[in-house]
DNA sequence: TTGCTCCTCACGTCACGTGAGGTGGC
DNA sequence: TTGCTCCTCACGTCACGTGAGGTGGC
């Protein structure tokens, strides 16, 4: 008896809205099997809801409604495995993205978790598990020594290389004699970055913070130098500089948090 | 000395387009830090690259734009990590989704493919492997019989179990008896999921197929009776019917391609 | 006549993309 | 003057969402 059902009734089944519905017959993607001849109500069928849903989830997964069109237009079997086929691949790097979207947003929060819960005037020896980072090329500074220059380079190249420009980017020095002589100058800039290159390695550090803009870490290295002295540690290994909080968390730039880590040892 | 760079150098620095870039300008989400006071043109600073990446990784999520810009508009580290967790909560919920979607068009892509290898003049033994199903309850057919009513009912309760209701549906009887009394009104309708209440058991199964729509097998069942009695077997379990090619591979109802398969065992 | 569902048509929305026409410094 | 980069402004695009005004059968 009831062979169609009106657009109201397709939309509860199918949970798709009534306008939606609509746009679809108007750009000839999908059509009611009929209309009534007495008022122009668009007639559908109750199967047709099988078409419907596999429509939404093409288009549920960014497959424009032309590409649907072209499709469902030749309707034959080769068109639609195509279909499924590229939409497969398609979806197996869309993983991959969320992937990388997930470890870039979930270490910015862990950053910034860590930078609200710190004593900023205290430092302190911790022992600092390894992480993966990418550590870039010697930085060629110009005469002004303004660190501009290589920081383009550094995210030129991370972008040339497909490597994720997102993750966060601190400083580096070779030695803590390095450091002190040019704090605001990194020899070279590393990104945090699981799939990085080389490694942040396990051990025990100096860690200490301070407040400022890019570079400018105040009496922050005194600071360390003296702990340094009075503890009578030697700092053997490389310095990591960076923010905890930046631009991201903050608008004005005295209140970017850097976090110092110096690689020691006792004497 | 080159404090700032030019839209253009921003824009190969992030990979971010310049029309982008001036719409985010304009909405007031992101801004150069200046502009030149000679031409009015925009002067970003190489380090906004750090909060254009990450807003462009917000947005590639999904995020309204308006929603960062409230984010972005506090600034403070409060307002961002409530951001952030959302989208790890949003993206964890994207994935289950991403896999179900796979899952559907996978499974879709297996039956047109096992449509197309099909012999359909054949009626075989083979050994099915068991399959997870969502088995609906019985259905109750009005005078007409038509299997409009029950397959709306199934649809709708799917859907009310939030159940993905795109996956392929097909008929189930109990026993060959009952599939002979009445083809093409399935007791209960089932459901390839994954995610199922239950399931299609492995087994020796006698599989035919036959073209036309939904619910006419035209002389398939009698084909199988022949093939029953010929070989002396005994039909023990159930039947179950479905569509390998439908309405989303073909627009002629009379190429849809239908498989019943029957468990079976020698008597 | 009232209510109800449906119809078409026009316009709005979101995040840009695409010219059109104009400016400023070499 | 020419070429180049940049500017604003208007309009187009995609997949709808939102009324406005009208129709047909109870």
């Amino acid at each position: 008896m009831k062979d169609f059902i009106s657009i109201k009734e397709f939309s509860e089944l199918s949970g798709i809205e009534t306008t939606t519905l609509r746009y679809w017959d108007d750009i000839g993607l999908f059509s009611p099997i009929q209309r009534d001849p007495r008022n122009n109500y668009r007639c559908y069928s109750p199967q047709q809801v099988i078409a419907a849903n596999f429509i939404t989830v093409m288009s549920s997964l960014d497959v424009p409604l032309k590409a649907i069109a072209r499709a469902e237009n030749d309707r034959d079997p080769e068109s639609i495995i195509k279909l499924i086929e590229n939409q497969e691949k398609a979806l197996d790097r869309e993983m991959i993205r969320l992937h990388e979207c997930y470890s870039i947003i979930h270490t910015r929060r862990e950053l910034i978790n860590q930078g609200l819960k710190v004593d900023e005037t205290e430092i302190s020896e911790v022992w600092l598990e390894a992480r993966e980072i990418i550590l870039g090329p010697p930085c060629e500074y110009q005469e002004d020594h303004a660190f501009y220059a290589p920081f383009i380079q550094f995210c030129q190249q991370s972008k040339d290389l497909r490597i994720n420009p997102s993750m966060p980017i601190g400083g580096y020095h070779e030695s803590f004699e390095n450091f002190m002589q040019a704090p605001g100058q990194p020899e070279r800039f590393f990104s945090l970055d699981p799939a990085g290159n080389n490694r942040w390695n396990a051990g025990k550090y100096l860690v200490g913070f301070t407040r400022g803009y890019y570079g400018e870490f105040s009496d922050l290295p005194a600071r360390i130098q003296a702990y340094v002295k009075e503890n009578a540690l030697s700092c053997s290994g490389p310095v990591y500089s960076m923010y905890l909080l930046d631009e991201i968390s903050y608008k004005d730039p005295n209140q970017y948090l850097a976090q110092i880590s110096v690689a020691v040892s006792k004497a």
